[in-house]
DNA sequence: GGAAAATGGAACGCTAGCGTAACGATCTTC
DNA sequence: GAAGATCGTTACGCTAGCGTTCCATTTTCC
């Protein structure tokens, strides 16, 4: 039996996850960025700059913007790839496995909190 | 009895939801304008850019752009306070509050959709 | 009534994001 | 091995975001 949320439940759950994430955290992404790093790192690899704008269905430069931008954060990695040295693959880092683990509790606490 | 989720329900919850609201959507807005967004129409009037940077914990020129943009794009008001002409409330709109259903539908979905 | 406080916004210089178009490097195909 | 396709990135001109500082308007407090 999945889980069944009414409106009022899942808008709570983002309004407050979000504010939670915002006050805590001076790292702004951008749903963009939020989806391109949960995809990395809730999605079997290897992931390509290709593969992660199909995906999302945006240009390259976004994704290759988004990796800089969150790159420098530390929160994701990119190595060529041996095997076909036009690809870039997208590596996880410690940092992002951290930034996910704080942001799944936060969303769980919110998850508790909710009025039934 | 509250709503219990793994870690990985957390953020594939999250995952699913960012994913499919930047496909269909071309409004990328930030983290912290989301938070702004929900926090004007989940709690209770009046709004105000004080009230809302004390609330996000962030200056007042960033609730201030905030507005403007999601202004821009018809997902909230501003009007003066009569009682307090110093004041500005935010009020909600049509366009934000369908902006907001369809999230809460797509995050509904995706509750659905999640393993148990 | 006049000084002080409070509110939202504008100005400034800067960084980061956008889409489009082009690029060098690398593989594939014939 | 030359021609074409594919990959990620860069360049360009632009918009939107940032923090800090300052400002006009309005209210409050003696």
């Amino acid at each position: 039996m999945p889980i069944e949320l009414t409106a009022s439940q899942a808008l709570g759950l983002w309004h407050g996850a979000a504010l939670d994430q915002v006050r805590h955290d001076d790292r702004d992404l951008t749903l963009r960025q939020m989806a391109i790093l949960l995809h990395i790192y809730l999605v079997p690899p290897p992931h390509t700059v290709r593969g992660l704008a199909a995906t999302l269905d945006v240009t390259k430069p976004v994704i290759t913007r988004a990796l800089d931008t969150m790159g420098e954060m530390g929160l994701v990695d990119r190595v060529r790839d041996d095997a076909d040295r036009r690809n870039v693959i997208i590596k996880r880092t410690v940092g992002g496995a951290l930034y996910l683990e704080k942001l799944g509790d936060l969303i769980r606490d919110q998850a508790r909190r909710l009025p039934i």
